[in-house]
RNA sequence: GCGAGAGUGGCGGAAUUGGCAGACGCACUGGACUUAGGAUCCAGCGGGUAACCGUGGGGGUUCGAGUCCCCCCUCUCGCACCA
């Protein structure tokens, strides 16, 4: 053995050999408790960063510590290979984002290796192969047969820098979530995956995700944003249209005094239409085509509308509504119509005040009276309702019932469910992605590939244009076809889809990665899934995290898979921050990895990261606890230096009480860092304690040694602290756990031995401390037996020299005694 | 504005069920070893001379509150004219 640690030896030593003997390659056997841990797998981007590092060191404890605990542990890695940064790039350097791509996944690997992770890389694939990516195109035909892909017109969020669409979710405050450039409005002809038919399904389950963090689901609800209301039809004055609104007020709808449309709402035209207000209207609308999005950016913009000359009909009252069109209604939202109700809803307040349009309490706060004339804002909240007809003197909840009851008996409304939520936009305008497979041809219209004919390849031969712009539809070889059903000349559809969709089921593929009968071989997926544990970043709440959600329903719904749900439980580790900030190039605040493993090694950097913070909270990067990191793994390896020799020549120590004081208080220490240990790592994913454990447990080590050596069991004592030390820390620091282990004299890897337990007698203490009050102060401490009942404590409290200085003549009250805690005497 | 989470030494963080606040680490101070120490080992380390005071602030429940309840402040994150 080395007198030091040098991790550059150790490191990539036992890399290779955990390789050879393919330690983490596993297959399916129902003997076993399977267990599938996966964390996000990483675009390759160029380098792994610190926030990987982090992600993947807690997976690989995780895993690491259930395997010696005997599951049948699945822990693959995969590139999420499709994506716009490796076009870019690809015509930033003059290259192919495919050879750029593969470049860096080579890289990447390299890097993942020397961190020493557990991973089983048979099973590692990229998307952006077409054997990945084949099946994702049959998926696609599948939806479109059933409905749940379609084609519409409408308008879609566009980034300019990123020369595509983005769907909402991948909207972020009216930015582009990669490039944070300005989202515009653009009306396009794009294809949508139907994820708003398991609204209600996606937001039903987050109420059923126990294992999840509350504040991802909270994240998901509103994102779906459901909201329970009705539909009502406003008859148009002088013509047989309707104006169809969404409200979740209907106990308000006597207090309706005009419409609100939204500048981009269909029946603006036709109402306006041959009115002296047309131009004025149309100039209205032009304007917040070109700025709403950008102005909401910055900040709230003012409310203004323009009356159409058109009038509407309050179904109860009976009364002319006046129509306008306002810059704050949303054609997204609803029905993109609002009824005005100005009492009761501050914006239709302001809207009304400012174009001096009548305002009329219908709702009365309870226990006080409140009229319009003397109205300041608008009353949103619940009461009883007045000048409402037949309705008047209900609570709204009721009179909500009562009213949308007294609609549907009429035909003019009926009780919805409307959502947030919206379709999912997966068409991009982009050339490295998965292409979509479908062909149209002038005489059939829009033809799917045939699956036969599957995969639609990306053709590889191109020639990038500088804008970012597809180059596909000038690939006339791919675009040209024939139509596969009539056999006529037809284009190929040239967007590809969304990269969110191909990992919205890479961890199902993981089962059964060079399948080839199918997309899924049911009878790995059936045995492997659903994923137990899922590690990554916050930042997918609502992007990956709902689409892999909705698309593990479509393919239980297609017949391939049997679970509900992907995710059982979902940790979601902080950032890696340095100085108070993000990690970023601008900020020039970067740690890179390489230069830290070049430097102290994997192991010392997997320590850090896992003792600096509890893995949801940030972390603040810091070298002087990497220092610390290293200063401990040098420690240990020390500790098992100075006695290697002399302790590899007994057995490590299994009986019950050792004699001796010092050793007693080691072997119990020892159990109670096994337990501690254990549990923190099962239950609660508390690294940093698990770690700190060992510590004490090391330092305890130091401290006692040599009064133990001098006792009769003592070298077999030291030998199971020692040994267990090492076996406890390992899930965080593979490689100088594996070299200790093997100085020791064991010959197979550490990661094939059982997960130590720990003797419930020995993690006992002998002398319980005992903690007593006088009125509630701490005032001395006491030691008893542990088999001492509350009388006996109690006695012994009371003897105490201290304690009776403290009572003195003061006549005892109440003592309170809790049995190994404390007694409080009360006087 | 709405929703969620957090606030503990100089710093990162412990305290799992209401029961010794500050484990473990960093930084710092003193000492030992040493040609030397940025290595290692030992000791100390919330404030206060002390009684005591201390977990963002103020109330409350309790024998006992960092932990439970009410009010307030600050910060972070998410959504943000959602009808």
């Amino acid at each position: 053995m080395d007198e030091r640690y040098d991790p550059k030896v150790i490191e990539p030593r036992y890399q290779k050999l955990w390789e050879k003997e393919k330690l983490f390659k596993v297959t399916e056997d129902p003997s076993k408790k399977k267990y599938y841990l996966l964390e996000m797998f990483p675009y390759p981007s160029g380098r792994i960063h610190m926030g990987h590092v982090r992600n993947y060191s807690i997976g690989d404890v995780v895993g690491r510590f259930l395997k010696m605990q005997g599951y049948n542990v699945i822990h693959p890695m995969g590139w999420d290979a499709f994506g716009m940064p490796a076009e870019n790039a690809a015509i930033k350097a003059k290259t192919h984002p495919a050879k750029w791509t593969y470049e860096n996944i080579e890289y990447m690997r390299s890097q993942l290796k020397k961190l020493g992770f557990s991973y089983d890389w048979d099973r590692e694939f990229a998307t952006c192969d077409p054997e990945y990516y084949r099946w994702e195109q049959l998926f696609f035909l599948q939806m479109l047969e059933k409905g749940l892909a379609y084609k519409k017109k409408s308008f879609v969020n566009w980034c300019e820098s990123c020369q595509t669409v983005l769907a909402n979710e991948q909207v972020e405050a009216g930015l582009c979530w990669r490039c944070n450039n300005p989202v515009v409005q653009r009306e396009m002809d794009q294809w949508f995956f139907k994820i708003t038919a398991y609204a209600e399904e996606l937001l039903e389950y987050c109420d059923k995700l126990p294992g999840w963090p509350e504040r991802v689901l909270t994240m998901q609800r509103n994102w779906i944003g459901k909201s329970e209301g009705a539909e009502i039809d406003f008859d148009v004055e002088g013509s047989n249209k309707k104006i169809r609104v969404f409200t979740t007020r209907q106990d308000t709808l006597f207090g309706a005094t005009f419409m609100s449309l939204a500048p981009e709402h269909p029946m603006v035209k036709e109402l306006v239409q041959g009115k002296e207000e047309e131009k004025r209207v149309n100039d209205f609308i032009e304007k917040y085509k070109r700025i709403s999005r950008e102005d909401r950016i910055t900040g709230t913009l003012e409310k203004e509308g323009i009356f159409t000359g058109s009038y509407c009909i309050n179904p109860v009252t009976g009364d002319r509504m006046p129509i306008y069109v306002a810059n704050f209604v949303l054609m997204e939202y609803g029905t993109g119509a609002v009824m005005a109700v100005p009492a009761h809803d501050q914006r239709d307040f302001e809207f009304a005040k400012k174009y001096n349009l009548p305002i009329e309490v219908v709702i009365q706060p309870e226990g006080k009276s409140i009229n319009a004339e003397e109205l300041t804002e608008a009353f949103e909240e619940d009461g009883i309702l007045v000048n409402s007809g037949e309705f008047s003197g209900m609570k709204s909840p009721e009179a909500r019932e009562a009213i949308t009851r007294e609609l549907e008996k009429r035909g003019q409304g009926k009780k919805t469910i409307n959502y947030r939520l919206r379709d999912w936009g997966i068409s991009r305008q982009r050339y490295w992605g998965a292409p979509i497979p479908v062909i149209y041809c002038d005489k059939c219209g829009i033809v799917p590939v045939p699956p036969e004919d599957l995969p639609v390849v990306l053709p590889l031969d191109v020639e990038l244009l500088p804008s970012g712009a597809s180059p596909l539809p000038f690939v006339e070889s791919f675009v040209n076809t024939t139509c596969p059903k009539c056999n006529g000349p037809a284009k190929r559809e040239t967007d590809t889809m969304d990269t969110f969709v191909e990992s919205s089921w890479y961890f199902d593929r993981f089962t059964c990665p060079d399948y080839t009968e199918g997309p899924l071989d049911q009878s790995k997926t059936d045995y492997w899934l659903p994923v137990d544990q899922y590690i990554g970043g916050i930042e997918h709440a609502v992007l990956h995290l709902l689409y892999a959600r909705f698309f593990t329903k479509v393919l239980r719904d297609l017949g391939y898979l049997k679970i509900d749900e992907p995710f059982i439980n979902l940790l979601t580790q902080g950032m890696v921050i340095k100085d108070g900030a993000k990690m970023s190039k601008s900020k020039g605040n970067v740690v890179d990895p390489d230069e830290m493993i070049e430097q102290y090694g994997a192991d010392t950097v997997r320590l850090f990261c896992l003792f600096a913070a509890p893995p949801e909270k940030d972390l603040d990067w810091s070298e002087q606890g990497v220092e610390g990191a290293a200063r401990f793994l040098n420690r240990l390896w020390r500790l098992v230096y100075e006695h290697h020799e002399s302790i590899s020549r007994v057995n490590s120590y299994s009986g019950k009480t050792p004699p001796g004081d010092a050793s007693r208080k080691l072997h119990r220490k020892t159990h109670q860092t096994i337990k501690k240990v254990t549990e923190d790592i099962k239950e609660r994913f508390h690294f940093n304690t698990a770690i700190s454990a060992v510590m004490e447990l090391v330092n305890l080590i130091y401290q006692v040694k040599d009064d133990v050596l001098r006792e009769e069991k003592g070298l077999e004592v030291l030998r199971e602290a020692i040994e267990s030390a090492i076996i406890l820390i390992s899930p965080m620091v593979p490689h100088i756990t594996e070299e200790l282990w093997r100085v020791l004299g064991h010959e197979s890897s550490i990661v094939l031995t059982s997960w130590p337990t720990w003797d419930e007698e020995a993690v006992k203490e002998e002398q319980l401390l005992i903690v007593v009050q006088v009125n509630g102060k701490l005032r001395s401490r006491i030691y008893v037996s542990p088999s001492a009942d509350r009388e006996e404590i109690k006695r012994i409290a009371l003897e105490d020299e201290r304690i009776r200085k403290f009572v003195g003549e003061k006549p005892v009250k109440k003592v309170i005694v809790v049995p190994g805690r404390l007694v409080n005497i009360v006087v």
